[in-house]
DNA sequence: TAAAAATACTCCATAGGTATTTTAT
DNA sequence: ATAAAATACCTATGGAGTATTTTTA
């Protein structure tokens, strides 16, 4: 029995609702109903609900689970939390996550002169991941900080906040040989049965890829992924396919052949600065993200 | 988090070993070792043990999840006994697991005699499956009592008290025109070439003949299992495979063409009345093993 | 008839096993 | 060198989802 699972038992003795008790447990309701016969069969065969009202109800020994469910899941929380003061972080590191290109958009001076301002005893250790990743260790409490990409709607967990330092529109881009090459904005209606090769799943610029679909109801035929930006430019430098990125960081790759398009139905992506709104532990946090907001300001003024 | 994996720890705790470990909680060693890693990470990567100890110890933060481990682990297992009593068996109907091939033993009388001594509001109801389904039956409290075939070594659970009602011999069951045919006993070292048409895996015979191979060190080669032993028979009848029976049973089947020879190294099949320890409830389960001992005796006086 | 629970079906993650490698004494 | 834990690799079960059917009111 998962402790999990006594917890769906107890969403739906509150609910008295397979459906709204899933949603309550983010399941669907085929989920939780599959665990509450299992439930029902792992405890001897006892029904716990009783399904042949509206709503369903719990029986007499639906009602005694309960009791019992309670007070289990009570004692799990309590040891979770017990646990958390074995959790010492290491205070003297900033455990900062980026995305691998996120130097080509000027912050690795930001953090090279954060370290700048550290004591001897402090330092900085850099992870790099793809953004979901990154949000993902964020979570789990393994990383305090991380410079990533968002879309400007892209809902956050309520247990992160995230702070913008960037903004980049994304544009199409071509081969200088593409017939949209000197086009000064397109439509991706008008480009829908091309062969899009765009940043991965697991990156937040496919996300951003996502929207700008949206955002002109246009839906692409071909779309190939990849982890790597230099995998992409070298299929768009081919002239094999056409890709989706924000033109500053074409820029700094210096691809002579390449254009980047503004879209008729603009797309922004985002750099932000995200973390754990409990990020409790490591004091160096607070004084990163104070430290990279006013860093902010110096890199909007700079042209590109 | 699953209550089973706080016993796990409970279990490491206790044998300071994680073989022993996790033997005793009826698992491999590497199974114990993956849960133990997937424990310490859900519960924010804190370890609960040190290994770079033997034996290895428990750390303050393992010290302290056993508190609560063995706290929870009562409290369900208080909980799963709370609930047996909800688990109201009809005591009015004795729920008899039975091998298909009971009948081929003469106890469909058994169980006709012992529901004419019924009162009119008992009865009884028959399930019919593979012994080791049966088992799993019992277990689970979905059957009162088994009708089933075991080999005289093999170890029952110990919920499970078992009394035998017949002994028969394995046997080589080949078509008459084998060149074993007439022998008067054969060892199973010279027939590891041929190919074995017998029972599968989930019957009792199948475990039978495992033994049979074992008492004579016999390796067969090729080996094929069928559910069903009119499927065998048809087999062996063509003369493509022999298999390995009680000639009791190969006798009710009236295959003409078929003959029975002694193994060299023989085996007895029990066909043996298994009830639960705990078979608390249904009064009728200890009436039916009583008639059924009496009525063993009258078999055994019949001759085949 | 409408809402809600159960079931059928597919897909994927993970638990389990065996075999092997790494680590501790 | 040996015992023991971790890891690699494979397989199979089970949990997740969506779509559909059955049941209740």
């Amino acid at each position: 029995m998962d402790i999990q699972e006594l917890k769906y038992v107890l969403a739906l003795a509150e609910y008295q609702n397979f459906t709204v008790a899933a949603e309550a447990c983010s399941l669907s309701q085929s989920s939780l109903s599959k665990h509450l016969l299992k439930i029902e069969e792992e405890i001897g065969n006892i029904s716990l609900f009783d399904r042949s009202k509206r709503p369903v109800l719990l029986t007499t020994a639906g009602e005694e689970f309960v009791q019992y469910a309670r007070r289990i899941t009570e004692e799990y929380e309590t040891l979770l939390l017990s646990m958390e003061k074995y959790n010492v972080p290491d205070n003297s590191t900033l455990r900062i996550g980026i995305i691998p290109v996120i130097g080509r958009f000027g912050f690795i001076p930001l953090i090279k002169s954060f370290k700048e301002t550290l004591s001897p005893v402090d330092s900085v250790e850099i992870i790099d991941r793809p953004s979901k990743e990154l949000l993902k260790l964020l979570e789990k409490n393994e990383i305090d900080l991380a410079l990533l990409a968002i879309s400007p709607n892209q809902a956050l967990k309520t247990s992160l906040t995230s702070y913008h330092l960037m903004e980049n529109e994304l544009c199409l881009i071509v081969n200088e040989k593409h017939r949209f090459a000197h086009r000064s904005s397109v439509d991706l209606n008008e480009m829908s049965a091309e062969v899009f090769a765009i940043p991965d799943n697991e990156t937040g610029m496919y996300d951003l890829c996502l929207s700008a679909c949206q955002a002109s109801g246009a839906k692409l035929k071909k779309v190939k992924t990849y982890r790597n930006i230099e995998t992409i430019l070298d299929l768009v430098e081919d002239g094999e396919c056409v890709s989706l990125l924000t033109a500053r960081l074409l820029f700094t790759y210096k691809r002579q052949s390449l254009r980047a398009v503004h879209l008729t139905h603009p797309v922004k992506s985002i750099i932000a600065l995200v973390i754990q709104n409990s990020a409790k532990f490591n004091g160096l946090t607070h004084d990163f993200v104070d430290f990279a907001r006013n860093w902010r300001v110096q890199l909007d003024l700079k042209e590109f």
